[in-house]
DNA sequence: CCGATCGTGTACTATGTAGTACATAGTATG
DNA sequence: CATACTATGTACTACATAGTACACGATCGG
């Protein structure tokens, strides 16, 4: 898998370093709780990433998706989660059914459910 | 939480064997691939709930709805998570867009979908 | 009534997760 | 050019996950 995460977390602190020197390994590391030596670890893809909490701090931190980060992490947000595990049968059909449906397809339904059709 | 896997999957089972006389522990836990006294933990309480594959393997053998029991379990099924993870923006964004509709609404969805009005 | 089957208790284990603590070596800047 | 900050290497730890192995006493059916 070429560790993706690490990589593109690398990638992005070190563009924000750019123009910003707060963003080194320490600081970040000391922003979102954790050990420089950890978040070098992970950025170098030598530890699997860190928890979803974690992420969620860098993603923050990063100015990124949260739910982009967790994706590339290999995980999925627990607060989704719970929203299928609350409802099963309802959710796991949904998904199912538009599973392979193109993006823009899924981008109209999401519109159409927002701007209040339902 | 009182369990509420262990304790179904139990209610489950004994109804079956009720007719079924190879719904015993034993039968069910070597059909699944685990040892008994495994299964009677789990049925218990004793230990949390086994990995993804044996509740899979468990719905099977108890005619369920695998969603459902790995909803009780306190999990969602890697594949849905997989469909999450390849588009996490348009599917975190759906998903937080429907979560709180009435079941009726999102089944009316699901229907609208498949009835193939997309 | 007895052998097969049943459920369960006890003890143990291997692997994964999620990090910390500290030392060391390189880099840059005032 | 020294000192302060930087990244990284090494070693360790605590807890969770996902079970197995085996023995024991109860029970059921022919």
């Amino acid at each position: 898998m070429t560790d993706v995460f690490g990589s593109y977390v690398r990638g992005r602190r070190e563009r924000l370093r750019a123009s910003d020197r707060t963003f080194s390994v320490r600081q970040v590391a000391q922003r979102i709780g954790v050990e420089p030596s950890f978040l070098s670890k992970v950025e170098r893809g030598e530890v699997p990433p860190p928890s979803e909490a974690k992420i969620v701090a860098l993603a923050k931190e990063l100015g990124e998706d949260p739910d982009v980060l967790l994706a590339l992490a290999g995980k999925v947000s627990s607060d989704l989660q719970e929203v299928i595990r609350k409802r099963p049968e309802l959710f796991a059909g949904l998904i199912r059914e538009i599973k392979d449906m193109p993006d823009h397809a899924v981008l109209r339904l999401v519109r159409e459910v927002r701007d209040g059709n339902w």
